[in-house]
Parts: structure tokens; sequence; C-alpha cells
DNA sequence: CACACTCCCTAAACCGTTTCAGTCCAGTCA
DNA sequence: TGACTGGACTGAAACGGTTTAGGGAGTGTG
């Protein structure tokens, strides 16, 4: 049984001043002096009362909601420890700032396009944030277009004119090949993620070119769905091949399909790293949970989400566009990688 | 560059109506022609008009937005698949109701029982899902106390008179010992959740039970936290013992736990399932990633999530309370389970 | 003493919808 | 013809805040 509804008029009221300087106190502006600001609270604290974010908004000062679209087959997403891990960095700052994420699920970037339009309009979202981005992504356009505040989280090259925040996907690579050839390795092979995805190709490109610098003997490469039955299968393709012709390391562009790899190599009677090297990206717990325990590209994917969330809310408060690069993602050795047997 | 925001009152003006009759066609309400409706539509078509859901919400109509507040350390999440599914899920039932989801990570119940309140008086949801319900769960009276439609994810016993979805954990558990006592198993330990969590407290009786029931000759049981590395630990531990005093299965709360148990069993030289079967719960597709791979109690997590979307919707539009079974959790058998070795 | 200048605070307009009491009009019936 | 009915549509009042022009009181100045 609730009683009707508090509002800023009862809160007023009970101090004895007007609406407004209820609203003045409560947004912290100048025009009130101590005594009536203390008395308002007061008032306030008494009722329980909040002012109300949908009055707040459509009155036209700021929303204090920011939303986050993810554009991945339901399936994938609940084996992908990044999306929460980004998700909790992110609600860490808007905490603070007391906004709340709005999360939507969209089956396509076009879909996600026109919700962004939808959210905007509405004003239901201050900005957003936009992952996982394509090669010539509809959603640049459309956040242009609109003028919407938004913070692309990928690479400058993807996303226009917008607000990007990234990680050094190339140079990350590089390195990875670097120390597996340091290692002793002369026959390297990726399993990547999704192909239509940004990020994929930027990686692809700086594996080729890192096998070119190096002379590598052998470089493969293919591209999958992120899923752990899709990095078995690559696995198992890669290493069917006869020894001399065999990688002697794979490098695979999430933790799982790292996982279903190792899984793979014991099921073919190949020990890891003796046989075959094996080398994650987007470290997470379960790289240290296998046996061997797996060697990572890793990062602070919880303080990535935090600085993508914090440069948002710079794009809202009218920063102009900008590039912001986060630390590159750095190697850690465990159990998986070794020079090659001789 | 956008142009002034297009209202109500444009669409209105250029179909030559009021703003009533506009808002008669978009809720789809009587007392409007065939041919009215027609040029109210088109008009809107042509200026690209979408009412504002804030304005909308303002004016007292539904609030078409559903809360839900996730409480576990930012570390843990990530690693469970159980949320990135459940929300998965959830989301599929909204998008047809045109519903968004307002995630918010919380650090404990309290805070999220405050959250409620706010979010109930600021209409900023129109109803909430409660997970991860604790013995004497503040969540429940504040709900209750405000009339909030909520959809309680928990056994009746903890969700007072809040509408329930829930498992059969009880009868899970019980399923899961019969089964491993059908093997053969006479010595089975259970490693759980957090016992801060009602459904440990369930298991935990229902394990005992069990154990009691088939007169089995050692049962053993200890709550973690739900990580990798508590599972490790527990495991560690558990199988520390000589061999005729120790667990030849043990069954794990969720599947990380499970892995990292396997890892543990391999690192001691004990074979898996041989010397001891080891079952997962919550089964993802991690179980299938793994040698050998994870015997487990699964269910259909994405199927429960869209249930209590389902519900909640049941609840906001006036049906009383209730409760809701979902299907029990199935036993999966895989490659982690045997016969204990004689 | 008149004037300007501050400092607090109020009143009213406004945000973009929904809702509801009416108005208007064509049609039916006695 | 006049009374009544019902359908189509309008106008204005909410909803709960923010914003801003301006009013009144107190202080310093010439």
């Amino acid at each position: 049984m609730t009683t009707s509804r508090v509002t800023i008029k009862d809160v007023a009221a009970r101090a004895g001043v007007s609406k407004g300087a209820v609203s003045l106190a409560f947004n912290h502006k100048p025009g009130l002096s101590e005594a009536t600001r203390d008395r308002i609270f007061e008032a306030a604290r008494e009722l329980g009362w909040a002012p109300s974010t949908t009055a707040r908004t459509l009155a036209g000062s700021r929303v204090d909601v920011v939303g986050l679209a993810i554009c991945r087959p339901a399936r994938l997403l609940g084996l992908e420890p990044f999306y929460m891990e980004f998700v909790s960095g992110v609600e860490s700052v808007l905490i603070e700032r007391s906004c709340s994420l709005l999360l939507r699920l969209v089956r396509s970037v076009e879909e996600e396009a026109g919700l962004l339009e939808s959210w905007w309009r509405g004003r239901q979202v201050g900005g957003s944030i936009l992952v996982d981005f394509r090669l010539d992504d509809p959603r640049v356009a459309a956040a242009e277009r609109l003028g919407m505040p938004v913070v692309a989280v990928g690479h400058p090259s993807l996303t226009g004119s917008l607000t990007s925040v990234w990680t050094d996907d190339a140079t990350a690579v590089t390195e990875a090949v670097r120390y597996l050839a340091a290692l002793g390795h002369r026959r390297i092979a990726r399993v990547g993620g999704a192909a239509a995805l940004g990020h994929t190709a930027t990686r692809t490109a700086a594996f080729d070119e890192a096998a070119r610098a190096l002379e590598l003997a052998g470089a493969w490469q293919v591209t999958t769905d992120y899923s752990g039955e899709s990095g078995a299968r690559a696995t198992r393709s890669l290493l069917t091949a006869a020894a001399p012709d065999r990688p002697t390391a794979i490098v695979y562009d999430n933790d799982i399909m790292a996982v279903a790899g190792l899984s793979v190599a014991a099921e073919m009677g190949l020990s890891v790293p003796a046989d075959v090297s094996l080398l994650a990206w987007d470290d997470s717990q379960l790289c240290r949970l296998t046996r061997p325990t797996l060697s990572a590209m890793s990062h602070d994917v919880h303080g990535f989400g935090a600085d993508v969330a914090r440069t948002l809310f710079g794009v809202i408060t009218g920063k102009g566009p900008g590039s912001h690069p986060v630390p590159t993602p750095v190697l850690t050795p465990r159990g998986s990688t070794a020079p090659p047997r001789v």
C-alpha cells in the first residue's frame, strides 16, 4: 500500500518555499541561503523524496542513462567473459555519477543503428557506447547524423569522426608473434574471431605483416565465430597435417577457443607445450584453470570499461572528438608456451 | 546537426488533427476513423516521429523499462556464463514488448533494496527482476512494502509473498547424488556456491538428506565463492586424504569450479573419471571443451530468463502472486563420471 | 534621500505526452 | 420536426520537474 506519490510540491510546502527553490537546492545551483538549503534537504529527507528522473529529463536537463547495445548471437554471449567484465567496469564509473546502463541485445548493427536513433530522439539515453565495429559500420553515420554523444570502442580507422577508445591490436599481435618466434617457432597459426569485425581485420593484417617481417616458414590464419566449437574445429584442422608441416604454435583470439584448442591437442595425442604451443587472448580466470595453464595476451577489461565510460562523459559534456588508446595487452607467459621440440 | 526536435504537435499539425488524436492513434485506442488514423501515421512517418517515452511515462502511462540488479563481485561476474545467458533470455521477450532492460551492478542486497525503492518512486522501471536470494532477504520486504511488481528468482520459501520463478534444486541435487550412487560411489563430496545464497542452503540440505537416505559411507560439503580459485582449493583439500578415505566423486555448484577441479585432479596425478568422478552444474559450453568432457546437471538458462520476463509482465499487468517452477535440471552424462575404480 | 547593486526567493512558462470532459455533427426514431 | 444517440474529434488539465524574468528587502554610495 503506497501513499500517494510525494512530489517536489510537497517538499516545497513542508520547507515553506517554492518548487523552484527545491529544484535549485537539489541541483546545487547558487541563489539560495545555506539555511534554506538545509531546511529543504531536511524536508526532503523526512518525506523520503528524490527528484523524478523522468520529469527531470522531460524538463530538458541531462539524461542520466547511457545505452549499450551488444550484437552477438545469444549463445556466444554467455560464454564471453569479456562483456560482463566490461559492463562491470562501465558501471563502476556510472555509479559515481548516479547514472544507469540501458542494455540491449540486438541482432544486427543495422538494427542497432535504428535503436540508436530512437533512443536519441526519444531522449531515452544521454549517450551511448558502441562496440564491435564492422568495416563500413552503419552506426558511424547514424551517430554522426544525429549528433549523438557516443564513444566508439574500436580503432579510429573504423569509427569515422566519432570519439574512440581502443587497444592497439596490431602491436599486440606483433608482440605475440615475436614472442613465439623468439622461442624458436617458425610455423605459427592464428585462430581469429569473427571476420566481419574490424579488429579481426586489424589483427589479421598485423599477423601477416609480422610473419613476413620475421620470415616465418609457415603462417596460417582462419576466422571463426569465437565459439569453443569453432576453436576446436579450427585447431583440429590445423593439427592434422603431418609433423614437419604442422604449426608448432597457435594464437587464439579469445580464451574460450584456446581452452578448446588445448582439449583438441590432448585428444590428438599432442602434448602442450612440447608439441604445440598455445597462446590465448583476453586473459580471464579461465586461463589459470587448465592443465597446462594458458599463456595469454592479457588486458584489464574492467579498467577498459571504466575508461570508456569516463570518455563518454567527456563527450556528453561537450568535449570534442578524440582518440584514446588504452594500454596494449601484455604477454603473460604460463604453461602453454615453450620452445618447439627440435 | 539536428533540426529542432519534432513533437506530437508537429505531427498533429501536419495531419490536421489535435494532439489528442495523434495520441489515440499511436496507442491503438478507439475513437478515430480509419482514414484519420492513416493520415496520422503517414504524417508521423514523414516527420520521422516516435512518441517520447519520457513524456509518456511522466503522463502516467506504463513504464517500458524493467530493472535487473546483480549483486556479485565484479571479478566473478565476468566468468559466470549464467548471467549473460540469463539476460539474453530476458531480452528475447522484452524485445517483443519493446521494453528495455535497466542493468545495475550492486554491492549488497541492502543497496539493491534501496535502489529498488528509488527506481520505483522515480518511475524509472515498471517492474524488476530479483535474483540471488539470501535467507531473510531485505528485498522481499522492500518490494512488498512498495507494492512494486517484481519477479523473484528463487524458491518460494525465500521470497515471501512475491511471485517467484524457480528451479527445483533439491530434486536436482538428489538426482545427482542418486546417479553417482548408482554408479557405485559411496563417498561423495559437494563443492557448493556462496553460503549466503538461499539456493545454496537448499542444495546443502538436499545433499545431506540424500546422503542419509542412501546411507553413503562418506559425504562432504564445503561452500565457496563460485570462483575457479575456490573450486581448485576445495578440490585440493578434498583429494589430499589417503585413498580409502578420499571421496570418489565430487559435485560442483557451477562449471567454472568443476573445470578447476579437473585441473587439480590432473595436478595431483589422479585420473578422471577412474580415480575420481566430477559432476558440474549450470552446463555451459565450457563443459564440452575439457578433457575429459564434464558431465553436468544442465538446464536451459536462456529459456529460464525468458520465463522470468514473461512472468514479470504477468505481474505488471495485475496478475496475482504465484509460484512458477521451471523444469528441473537434467543430468547430462559425459566423460567425467564413471563407476569408481574398485 | 534617491539610486544602484546584491542577494534570496517566487511565479509562471515550459518540456511532450495522456486523459477526459466536452463539442459537433450525422443519423435514427417517434 | 424535435429529441435522442453514438462516433469522431478537440481543448485543456494533468504529470513532476527545470528555468528564467523579475520582485522585494537589505546594503553601500554620492
